[in-house]
DNA sequence: GATAACTACGCAATATTATAACATATTGAA
DNA sequence: TTCAATATGTTATAATATTGCGTAGTTATC
């Protein structure tokens, strides 16, 4: 059974300001590993280092800022055999790739955004819930189990069936509302 | 002051099955009417015959769909000296006449399928809760006050300041999913 | 190991959604 | 009437995403 890995990964709520961003990816590339271990399913070179690169930061990222970064690495290790054997990269890689990690819960798509972000729990299934600054574009994800509940009441109030639920909320993270507000004087 | 107009026209929750659109869709449009005239904004001929699209069925519909219905409407008038002086339809019409809708809160925009659906409420500023059939397609508008509550109280704990809540769940309406319990069996 | 079945990836083309930039026309006010 | 502001027309293009098909790598079976 994969445990929550212990380390410096932020888990939910906004990153602290100096937290160490390098242990956060490494944590959540082998929570990622063990998750996908444990169900049988292959997190592939391409596949785990496009997670790497949606973990780069706390920044939900476009699909083609992915694929850029994917034609970059293999421009600069174009020296290999194995990297010319490997040839270019097209959307369809970056979006199949993605597609694996969003079904099994390692990133999550923001759909005011057209972009993707590192799960924060990819253990445990969830909705995805998130604060959405949008200042400097930072994201926090959510875990609200009165959230669920007022949406379960009203959904079986109606009869209607849940499958997937997306909540995400536009506004100022406390450092650019911080900001905006000494600014407004 | 807009009162709510009374009338066929669908409040919250799934619309009934044999419900009458003609009065539904009129009723949209004359509360539209109010509510621009109140707020000294100009609900043109165009923006009405958008809002009138949109408002088509408890659907959500894309942009490109309503730009082909606009495009058929002038093709089909194209006896009038009028509409040969408009000329034909291209993106930025629908899209600057959905920004106004939008705007005045008159449609709201499901970001899930990248498309717009009619507000049963325009006299009052809201965020979009909705519950959308994966299936049929129909949509049901909530105004849980309970949903917000919990989105706020989390906003707040965090120190963040909410502008914009979206919150959009994939699922089965009644009828779907009563055809598909039957089909299983 | 050879083989077949399956899965992942490469690649070209194209679909879908949305915006930028500039021209023209319409409206409301002075 | 003329000006300023707003709304629309027009052309081009940007940004996001998918389809279809071929190849390569992996896994399971013999």
């Amino acid at each position: 059974m994969a445990r929550l890995v212990k380390g410096s990964r932020s888990g939910l709520g906004f990153a602290p300001a100096g937290h160490d961003h390098r242990a956060c990816v490494s944590d959540a590339l082998a929570a990622a590993e063990a998750v996908c271990a444990e169900r049988g399913v292959r997190l592939t070179p391409l596949r785990r280092r496009v997670l790497e690169l949606v973990w780069e930061n706390h920044k939900p990222v476009g699909a083609y800022a992915i694929l850029e970064e994917l034609q970059a690495d293999r421009r600069s290790d174009g020296g290999t055999k194995a990297a010319k054997a490997r040839g270019l990269v097209a959307p369809p890689t970056v979006y199949r790739a993605l597609d694996f990690l969003l079904e099994n819960g390692l990133v999550h798509r923001i759909e005011m955004l057209n972009a993707y972000i590192g799960c924060c729990r990819p253990e445990s299934r969830h909705s995805g819930q998130f604060l959405l600054c949008g200042e400097c574009g930072t994201a926090a994800e959510l875990a609200s189990d009165a959230l669920l509940a007022a949406i379960d009441g009203e959904a079986s109030r109606r009869g209607f069936a849940v499958r997937r639920v997306m909540v995400e909320v536009d506004g100022l993270c406390p450092d650019c509302r911080n900001a905006s507000a000494r600014a407004a004087g």
